[in-house]
DNA sequence: AATTAAAATTGGTACGTTCCTTTTGCGAAA
DNA sequence: TTTCGCAAAAGGAACGTACCAATTTTAATT
């Protein structure tokens, strides 16, 4: 699959994805009418590869809630995947919220409210793992789908590990920015989700009734290493606040 | 259910998870105080056991949040997690939404408001996949806690799958009943948080202002087969929810 | 001292084997 | 017909090997 000349990163040949992506496609296609795949082995054969393989492949799809299994009776697809799979897309998929609102080729306007350097208030110096008196940007941001706006956004980023953010970066997709042009990966988020009567400058912001509620959905983001790298507090017009979650029990 | 010598289901005779229970004692215990675990292979040395083992262990720590693997650097502790371990108790903990407020000693009170069987409604069908003109159970509770009422909950459970449910089942923990007396173990979930403007029912029963809002979480319980078990709408004095949330990008 | 290149470290992928445990299904017995 | 027990089917656990890829460390060079 070579197309440039020398970066490109194809990230598909590797055997369990190779397989991931084929059962996800027939089972998409509808190829297994009865909901039950072929056994472990049985897979390991048709794709000529390890039964290991086959395991890792099933369990990637197990994490999404696509399928799951019951030792002694096999491999099931998850009936409620198949009549709500847009859902599924969504489930889990929740760090960079700010990102994840970019659906639907509705582009999200983001409006600059405020951007300071600030010294980390406790709250925030414990939430990012910081020593008293560290400062971090304090990014307050607007977002909105089509002029109507959604969501009030108090972001904090401490200096030390971005010094050179400017308020351009921040206009856009922050995560974008840290990805491509200081190659940090956000992959990782610890959220708590719950709901609050509307403030006066909800209400003049989101455009809401004074008996409308916003969510709230505040936690820290962090990078590979387990760095946080960025608080956040969101404020959301209630009738935009919509997460979705998959769990198992185990 | 014979209690006998014989069965005692001891679930700690695998090696994956003495390795897990071992290595999270260690670091509650602060053993690594630099925040990282010897290698997988010194790992898989020291506790006498395969590296795939160790692999196994550190993977389900992983998807707890509670370390982090980079290829090439090493095993990490996530420095959130000692920070903020109860926390991390409650992530992801959320199936049996109904059960998971039994918590701090403070036994909750249930109160069944409504217990009925009536045929399923399209969205209930849809939910729970039944086919149209099918019969289920719908459970109304109320939840509270010390008297503070908390949580409004309708639920809908097919009468197929437990035709002989009493109203004397519904007044504590539902899943209890269906674990112990009917051998169903509900094991996943599909959760959509939301929030809203509180009815004129919700201020009555929740004690609620008319300005302030409830918190919603529906969702559909199944059970190990996949099979929806239940369809739920709860509704939560705003100040009652928060919702905990772990979430590994990718 | 700074830069660069090689080597060691460390996790990731893949395969394969062996044996165990839970379910399911079938056939024999009651 | 129902029940019971055994074989088969299917996933789970554990081990081990070999090699790959990203990162860090070390050494050499400039």
């Amino acid at each position: 699959m070579e197309l440039g000349p020398t970066k490109e990163k194809v990230v598909a040949d590797l055997v369990y994805q190779r397989v991931i992506k084929a059962l996800q496609n027939q089972i998409d296609a509808g190829k297994f009418s009865d909901l039950k795949l072929p056994n472990e082995r049985i897979l390991a054969e048709e794709f000529q590869v390890s039964r290991s393989s086959i395991k890792k492949a099933l369990n990637s799809l197990i994490q999404r809630g696509v399928v799951f299994q019951k030792q002694g009776a096999g491999t099931f697809i998850n009936p409620l995947y198949l009549k709500n799979r847009p859902m599924f897309d969504i489930a889990g998929d929740n760090v960079g919220v700010t990102d994840t609102f970019q659906r639907n080729g509705k582009r999200p306007d983001i409006k600059v409210i405020d951007f300071n350097v600030v010294p980390a208030s406790p709250e925030v110096q414990e939430s990012l793992f910081l020593e008293p008196g560290e400062f971090v940007y304090e990014i307050q941001r607007l977002r909105s789908f089509d002029d109507q706006p959604f969501m009030i956004e108090d972001g904090f980023v401490p200096i030390k590990l971005v010094p050179d953010l400017t308020k351009k970066n921040i206009a856009g997709s922050l995560y974008k920015y840290l990805h491509e042009s200081r190659n940090i990966a956000v992959t990782r988020s610890f959220l708590t989700i719950s709901a609050d009567v509307s403030t006066a400058n909800d209400q003049k912001l989101l455009n809401l009734k004074p008996v409308e509620p916003v969510g709230v959905m505040e936690g820290i983001f962090f990078m590979d290493r387990g760095t946080p790298i960025e608080f956040s507090h969101m404020r959301l017009h209630y009738k935009f606040m919509r997460y979705n979650t998959f769990t198992l029990l185990n």
